[in-house]
DNA sequence: TTGTATGCGTTATCAC
DNA sequence: GTGATAACGCATACAA
């Protein structure tokens, strides 16, 4: 077996009541008996079992971040922000669902098991009534998608209004017939963003048209299919609000291949500002989530949570922001709203 | 405080023990008090805490997967790999070391204070002797990047033969000038690539000339540079070999600034086969790592050597592929070697 | 300032 | 088939 802290009172001559003590630095103890025994612990090379500590403690000072996946999206950028706020008190352990409901349970047994202290979920698979349930009893937060008649902590951005800018920009800019990409998943970060679109088509007097809105999955893939279906109608928008920077860059992509040049022949924006956004030729137009705050104030809010003991289950937005790069018109001559 | 074995055995009538044996059945238990047992446990909605089972049975059942970042790289794909593998016996625990050595030895200490029993490295900043000390005491092995002199469990691809097939394949389309871009650091992947660059040109009668070696940093960006190098150089080589898809991505793009065609103009080939290489415009030729595979088998070799208790240091290099798209020449009219 | 003793929640060994 | 009970490694209340 491993050295334990037996091993090094023994080698010390003190009590492991000493050595806990030289190890929390808790409560005082004589210099030349800490200096020994620090050193003891170094030439035994010994680290301290958690397992025996945190079962004492009762807590792990882990945080739990399940993640659907870290490929192209913007939890990478999150993650950060999630890592910043949590360091040096907590490790961060980062999971991912692959956006299986099963998978997602399979690792919140870590909560249950107290393998870590706290979660933060983003895009949860859970419904409303499951995530009350364990709010109740564990700590947990939702980040960059929320939960409807979900009661808890929740940091996202202003999605409705985030599209609302996106759709009202492209009316400013003299387009009347715009369209939208958006899931036939009802993902409530859609359903927002698809609400602002609505509402800006309203407030700059335009009508509604079920025939500009195309609905599909998540993948940069179905941005191929979305650019035909757009582009082979009789009348195709000329410009086109996409709820993620993922489908945007496929429409892109697929533009490209047939010969539409974006930026010129059809406006496009995205939502998201993943990194690819800003590399992709065209550069992508798009709603920018301030994913690194997001993060960073999520567990600031989760942790404040912990160590107070108050109830706090209120969602807090973000301030997005449109990012004009060239698969769009230039913002010249509007003034900020 | 929680729910407790003990509260489970005194609410079912029995001991802790034959709690423990239904939750664990290791032993028999009559049909019927496992049933009572079970019920219980389900009206307490009890669940085990591993702190206690953990230290118990010195094991946790989870692996830790140090990643530079998840951003834009081959890491995404292997965790992917990595988690399928372990799963369902391990639950896998990833975090950033963001290439900080500082944080990922700090990330280390899970493995040394058992919050794990076995950690995965990927671009690892430890030096041989540290591995080879960290290997001989706790369950360890490498993936992505090798590293010299370290005797650990290592899964890696053959990166100095995938570059020797890229660059020879520009060789044998018939360019006598051939590009590289490549990292200042001499991260030992980079080093295998430089070497395969080196043995194709010689292989194929071309001599080397260092100018056409540019030097830089793992950035998207530092590509902008490496274009602008060479492209001002008085004789511009006509294909560049990038030792990242990044740095490729990056060429790509700042080539379209000025007005370069890829593909056409100039001939890039990038390594890695990140997802983005065939989402860009142009789609890029690349050396694909077999991702899913490596992370697959890494796991699998840990996992044996940890049930066995065998020792085995190997390192595997897995097949790459030459993957050809818009970015370089089609490989129509080279025979296969 | 230091040591002794107890308990954290669980599993495993031994009786019965 | 089941129950006591010791142990895992550690932190802490209490005694000294």
């Amino acid at each position: 077996m491993n050295v334990t802290i037996k091993d090094v009172a023994k080698a010390a001559g003190v009590s492991v009541a000493t050595v806990s003590r030289v190890l929390n630095n808790s409560s005082a103890v004589l210099p030349t008996t800490a200096e020994n025994v620090e050193k003891v612990i170094k030439d035994l090379d010994y680290s301290p079992n958690f397992l025996g500590r945190n079962l004492r403690k009762c807590e792990t000072k882990n945080i739990l971040v399940i993640v659907p996946s870290t490929d192209q999206n913007v939890y990478s950028q999150i993650i950060k922000g999630i890592q910043d706020a949590a360091s040096p008190e907590y490790d961060v352990l980062i999971s991912t669902s692959y956006s299986y409901l099963n998978t997602e349970m399979r690792l919140l047994n870590m909560l249950f098991n107290r393998t870590v202290d706290a979660a933060v979920l983003m895009g949860t698979q859970l419904d409303a009534e499951t995530l009350n349930e364990l709010n109740s009893r564990y700590s947990i937060a939702l980040c960059c998608e929320r939960v409807e008649q979900a009661n808890v902590l929740t940091v996202t951005c202003d999605n409705e209004k985030g599209a609302y800018d996106a759709v009202s920009f492209f009316a400013k800019k003299g387009f009347d017939r715009i369209g939208m990409v958006t899931t036939s998943n009802r993902v409530i970060s859609s359903v927002d963003r698809e609400k602002g679109y609505m509402r800006a088509l309203s407030d700059n007097g335009l009508s509604y048209d079920e025939k500009l809105i195309y609905h599909c999955s998540y993948e940069y893939t179905d941005g191929f299919a979305a650019l035909d279906y757009f582009w082979d109608m009789k009348n195709p928008p000329r410009a086109v609000f996409c709820i993620s920077d993922l489908l945007a860059i496929g429409m892109t992509k697929r533009a490209a291949e047939r010969g539409i040049e974006i930026g010129k022949d059809l406006q496009i924006c995205g939502f998201d500002n993943i990194s690819l956004s800003s590399m992709y030729i065209p550069e992508l137009t798009t709603v920018a989530q301030p994913c690194y705050e997001m993060g960073s104030l999520v567990v600031k809010k989760l942790l404040e949570k912990m160590t107070t003991g108050k109830e706090n289950n209120e969602t807090i937005l973000l301030p997005h922001r449109l990012i004009y790069r060239s698969s769009a018109p230039s913002d010249d001559g509007l003034t900020d709203n």
